[in-house]
RNA sequence: GGCAGGGUAGCUCAGCUGGUUAGAGCACGGCACUCAUAAUGCCGGGGUCGAGGGUUCGAGUCCCUCCCCUGCUACCA
């Protein structure tokens, strides 16, 4: 069986898991889930990021040893992606210790390999006590740092490891250009070939003041041994999650997908093929930078700061619909809003009356008018006209444009408005009452069914939960994530028993 | 400031190399139907295509200027 490797960014764990994080994991996750369906041995990564100077700080302000705080991070995201049904096979955690000793074990072999790319020098400049940078000319306005005005700027000096980026310009260059897939969405791509072409710098990646960090494995030259970079600790997890440099790891290495959003774009696509390439390790094989979910809408828009509790999200109208709204509202490639508006909006139009509504019709005119037992029936103009939308639904899904999640949501809605259609054209409480058309009943029957079940099928990786009650409802065998996805022609209805449940996604009654 | 993308119906957006009355979904109005979660289907109202010039027989679609929005412009993550 095919491979795919398949993660998300790890989550920095200086708070708790909000709307941004469940985005990027419930759109990797239906790309892990869709890869399932469709024949691949999948397996989904995501994490949390715990080291660096901010959760040493945001933990002692609450009186708690670093690795304290950030287990329970780690236990609250957890706990929100199991609410979420992310599917992950795995949480990687950079406190981990097969994480720390992976790094040191990358780090080592770069120095091996390329024992050029790392080299100390002595920083000197404006430090900012605020951010924790070094601040550049044009981030300093009237003697202050721009984004902590009130503070005092210290002259500082930093011998610092330097890893040589600015050596692999060209190398970046070369695969950007044989790999037009390898960054998408374009405008991304586009980005940082600007970048690129403007000049690289070499950076620096131990820090001497960070203490909540794993110790660079080399020694300064003075006998210190540094913490390592954020970032130089974090990009390795993918690597690391593998059991590099132990094990059987060559087995999953390299990534097929990076999952991340937009804001870590260049690390991704920059920094980490070039520390891999200096370490002669294969590159992760695409990487896809999704957008950001802005809160809009009247509860949202006048006071800045306040945020949706995903909890609410969740409670409003369950998990499928939470998931299903997100990934159909805010395009996967660019930016879109949460409003509760959109939400209810949505739940009402697509859920409840396009979908829901068109289930409950057919099974019901299943058991009314053939006695539950889906008929014996060939193809019609219903299976041939959603085929065009199947594989609308595949060219979104499977990552040859990309991964347009929201226009696989948009195709599958395509084929239930004809669902609709169909049974109104057809109506089939006009064939029940002529004996002489039962013929046509039969055929329309079977066909909504089929119809019906493609969709669960589809939607599965979307809403698993609503998929598998579909199915149950129209008395299909066997579970529908274990369908395929790409195998929707061979779906045979005949004999399945029917039963028309609750109502896949109710409406909320007056004054509820 | 530089580079890139965008400003089209109330909302979210389609409109390829310029060509008949500018489209879709949702929302809104009317009609039809009754299988269904008062759901669905059909029809319809609604747009100075950011502003102003220009090229052209003809521009949302090309050129110029201006206004506005977004992203990138590297070591918080």
């Amino acid at each position: 069986m095919t491979r795919f490797y398949v993660t998300t960014a790890i989550d920095y764990a200086n708070g708790d898991p909000h709307l941004g994080h469940a985005f990027e994991k419930i759109g990797a996750d239906v790309i892990a889930r869709y890869h399932r369906m469709v024949g691949r041995d999948v397996h989904f990564l995501t994490g949390l990021d715990e080291h660096g100077q901010k959760v040493a700080q945001t933990a002692a302000d609450r009186g708690l040893e670093p690795q304290a705080f950030v287990d329970g991070i780690a236990a609250r995201f957890q706990s929100m992606w199991t609410t979420l049904n992310i599917s992950y096979d795995q949480f990687i955690r950079t406190t981990d210790a097969t994480h720390k000793s992976g790094v040191r074990a990358l780090i080592e072999r770069i120095a091996e390999k390329s024992p050029d790319d790392f080299y100390e020098k002595t920083y000197e400049g404006w430090y900012c006590v605020g951010c924790e940078l070094f601040k550049r000319e044009n981030e300093i306005e009237e003697g202050h740092c721009a984004i902590h005005p009130t503070r005092q700027l210290q002259w500082t000096k930093e011998r610092n490891w330097f890893f040589r980026l600015t050596k692999y310009r060209s190398f970046l260059e070369r695969l950007f250009a044989g790999r037009p897939d390898f960054l998408l969405p374009e405008s991304r791509r586009n980005e940082m070939l600007a970048l690129i072409e403007s000049g690289l710098e070499d950076i620096s990646i131990t820090r001497s003041r960070l203490s909540w960090a794993i110790p660079f494995p080399i020694a300064s030259s003075d006998g210190e041994h540094q913490g390592t970079w954020v970032w130089f600790d974090a990009l390795p997890n993918y690597l690391t999650a593998t059991g590099y440099p132990d094990g059987a790891w060559r087995n999953r290495w390299p990534a097929d997908l990076h999952v991340i959003g937009k804001d870590i774009t260049r690390l991704h696509s920059i920094v980490w093929p070039a520390m891999l390439q200096a370490a002669e390790l294969p590159l992760p094989r695409r990487l896809w930078a999704h957008g950001f979910v802005h809160l809009a809408g009247e509860r949202f828009s006048k006071s800045a700061g306040v945020r949706l509790e995903l909890s609410d999200a969740v409670a409003r109208f369950g998990v499928d619909a939470f998931r299903y709204f997100l990934l159909r509202e805010v395009p996967f490639d660019d930016d879109g809003n949460f409003s509760w508006e959109r939400f209810e909006d949505r739940y009402n139009a697509d859920l409840a009356n396009a979908l829901g509504n068109l289930a409950s019709r057919s099974i019901a005119m299943v058991e009314k008018y053939v006695g539950g037992v889906v008929p014996t029936a060939g193809q019609t103009l219903l299976d041939e006209a959603d085929a065009g939308d199947v594989s609308a639904y595949h060219a979104a899904m499977d990552g040859r444009d990309g991964f347009l999640l929201h226009e696989g949501l948009q195709a599958v809605w395509r084929s239930v408005a004809r669902g609709n259609e169909y049974v109104d054209r057809q109506a089939p409480w006009k064939l029940a009452k002529d004996p002489g058309q039962r013929v046509a009943l039969e055929e329309t029957m079977a066909a909504l069914v089929r119809h019906l079940a493609r969709h669960a099928v589809l939607l599965a990786p979307f809403m698993p939960a609503k998929a598998q009650a579909l199915w149950e409802q129209l008395g299909a065998p066997g579970t529908v994530i274990s369908q395929r996805a790409d195998r929707l022609q061979a779906i045979d209805a005949s004999g399945w028993n029917v039963t028309k449940g609750a109502p896949l996604f109710p409406k909320e009654r007056e004054g509820a």
